[in-house]
RNA sequence: GCGCCCGUAGCUCAGCUGGAUAGAGCAUCGGCCUUCUAAGCCGGUGGUCGCAGGUUCGAGUCCUGCCGGGCGCGCCA
């Protein structure tokens, strides 16, 4: 529809400039907006304004001679010139309606594209460190990152869903450190506990499943507690191999599957740190100083440089970061979305610095970052700190059991993600009825719940078939809906390009609500069958994209509740 | 102090690459179930878009400064 319009306009643009009206060697580019106003019709564009100055005459006048050359089309039933000179079409009734067959033949394809053209992307997220359960914030990262990795597989992308998942470093010595405690008996109450010793319960559940010699699996590898309060090295294993089997089982909970699972410790495995390093010292960015091995980082925007080799001959977390980048784009990923929390937004500039050092033909602004701000949870009014170390938290499982997988995923992924997000955990679970998640769902059962009564009064029809003459469609409510559909491919691309799935919850929102006014004006199981056929097809339609939209965000659309 | 993000209705938030009288939900007030699921619908109340300048035919949207909040500024990750 809208290219229609576009395509109408660019034809009189051309004539304009063939007449010597407009400057034949400037482009003009149309741009299509929604109208907010009905008055204004259903398109609106403002090429008359922008061009005035080009043309050397009022936009208005400017404007009449477009609207003079737009070549005619059944689509189009009335131009009018408004305003300062904004054009504003009113399309046929009929056009309006095209998009429902449309709907129902592309099924599940509707909206769908293949602007991707199955280049192949990776999505980061999530990536915590295994010393502890995913908490709300994780879970952030989870609803955002699967969201968009969805929407990418939506426009034609061929995507790849990774955790990196942090087994080496200071923080997992911690985690040892902290598990050997209770497995000695101690609390985080006494003297001898390590200083930043993580003090949550969970460690106490690791340490007693280990000296319990439990089994755990956890990413291809079994690992058996020894019971042996002393053994670190066992001890670590199997607090790592314990803690990821638990991340994945919240992982699952919640609905969300990785393909890769890279492990840090991999890089030091294979090489990849000692040859980042031998490849940044050749390329001439580092130096010495004070014992350490820096990086110069400063020769690419940062700050100030940073230190690769610390004193002790450890590597901060940072280079195997780049080793694990360059690993990235060696495997093929043009486009890599890293989605983390905006506490490392530090890493960004760090990062992209030091695959610039390396001299590979990474482009500059490699990788894209997106960065969630921080959750923050409230219960009773108060805001409930997370402390892995001092133990408190809301983690994923606990947001899952109270107010239910499809609420946490839809709540967590309504909000752009550039500000802060409020979880009231009070408001979720008290008031389920009133998360928008079970509005769209129930206007997804409420059509489905139709046509079991219709199958039930004996009429038999195609489920995905558009039966019935569209054009005894004439009501306002309903032409509002087949507009509202007909802009949901738009959605799509839109959200994947900008890389903000929130769009999605919001139209899918406005979508269920224009469906509910509609079901509580007109009835669909009328007497008047050919009127009832074209108003199921529309029915069918509305469920079609419903379902299409929520299975995006990983939400569920159920046919009764 | 420096860097990034945010500041829109009592609360939680939308507002697409600047566009025509700023939108939802919750809360609040008042209506609608013998009729396809009331987890719903209809209506009312409620906003100097943090403040001050600037750019523009036009600014919630772009620029500058200030105020307020979050995050970061480790030889932690």
């Amino acid at each position: 529809m809208k290219e229609t319009v576009s395509e109408l306009l660019q034809s009189a643009l051309a004539t304009l400039q063939a007449e010597g009206t407009l400057p034949a060697d400037q482009t003009f580019t149309p741009q299509i907006g929604n109208t907010r106003d009905k008055a204004h019709g259903d398109y609106a564009c403002n090429i008359a304004l922008a061009a005035a100055k080009a043309a050397g005459c009022p936009p208005r006048k400017l404007a009449e001679a477009l609207v003079e050359r737009l070549p005619r089309s059944t689509a189009v039933e009335k131009v009018e010139i408004a305003g300062p000179g904004f054009i504003n079409f009113f399309m046929s009734t009929a056009s309006a309606f095209e998009v429902v067959s449309t709907i129902l033949d592309q099924a599940t394809q509707y909206g769908r594209n293949n602007h991707g053209k199955g280049e192949k992307v990776q999505v980061e997220f999530v990536s915590a460190n295994p010393t502890g359960p995913l908490h709300v914030g994780h879970g952030r990262g989870a609803a955002i990152g699967d969201c968009l990795s969805r929407l990418l597989e939506a426009n034609g992308y061929d995507v790849t869903r990774e955790f990196y998942y942090n087994d080496a470093g200071a923080q997992i010595n911690n985690l040892a450190l902290s598990v050997q405690s209770r497995a000695k008996g101690l609390t985080p109450e006494d003297e001898t506990w390590p200083a930043d010793g993580y003090r949550g319960d969970y460690i106490t559940d690791v340490a007693n499943a280990y000296l319990a010699g439990e089994t755990v699996t956890a990413d291809d590898r079994e690992v058996t507690g020894k019971a042996d309060p002393e053994d670190q090295q066992a001890i670590r294993e199997f607090a790592v191999a314990y803690l990821r089997r638990e991340q994945d089982l919240d992982l699952k909970a919640f609905g969300v599957e990785f393909d890769v699972y890279f492990l840090e410790s991999s890089l030091y495995e294979d090489g990849k740190v000692e040859q980042t390093v031998k490849r940044l010292q050749e390329n001439g960015y580092t130096y010495e100083h004070e014992g350490a091995l820096w990086l110069k980082t400063t020769e690419f925007g940062d700050d100030k440089d940073r230190v690769m080799r610390k004193k002790d001959g450890g590597y901060t977390y940072f280079l195997p970061d780049v080793a694990y980048h360059l690993d990235k784009w060696q495997r093929g990923f043009t486009t890599v979305i890293n989605e983390q929390g905006a506490d490392h937004h530090s890493t960004v500039t760090r990062v992209r610095a030091g695959l610039q050092a390396l001299n590979a033909g990474i482009p500059e602004g490699w990788p894209d970052y997106v960065l969630h701000q921080m959750v923050m949870v409230t219960r009773s009014g108060q805001e409930v700190k997370i402390s892995k170390r001092a133990g408190s938290y809301v983690t994923v499982r606990d947001l899952i059991d109270e107010v239910g997988r499809d609420a946490t995923r839809f709540f967590l992924a309504a909000r752009r993600v550039d500000s802060q997000l409020t979880f009231d955990i009070d408001l979720a679970r008290s008031q389920t009825n009133e998360n928008p998640v079970y509005y769209i769902q129930y206007a997804h059962a409420r059509i489905c719940s139709v046509l079991r009564k219709l199958k039930e009064e004996g009429v038999d029809r195609g489920l995905n078939e558009c039966v019935g003459d569209l054009s005894l469609l004439t009501l306002d409510e309903e032409k509002d809906l087949a507009n509202q559909l007909a802009k949901y491919p738009e959605l799509i691309e839109s959200s994947a390009r900008l890389r903000e799935p929130h769009h999605l919850t919001h139209y899918l929102r406005d979508l269920a609500g224009q469906f509910h006014t509609y079901y509580n004006a007109h009835k669909v199981l009328i007497e008047d069958t050919a009127v009832r056929d074209a108003r199921v097809s529309l029915y069918l339609a509305i469920r079609q994209v419903i379902a299409n939209g929520l299975d995006l965000l990983g939400v569920s659309a159920p046919e009764e509740m």
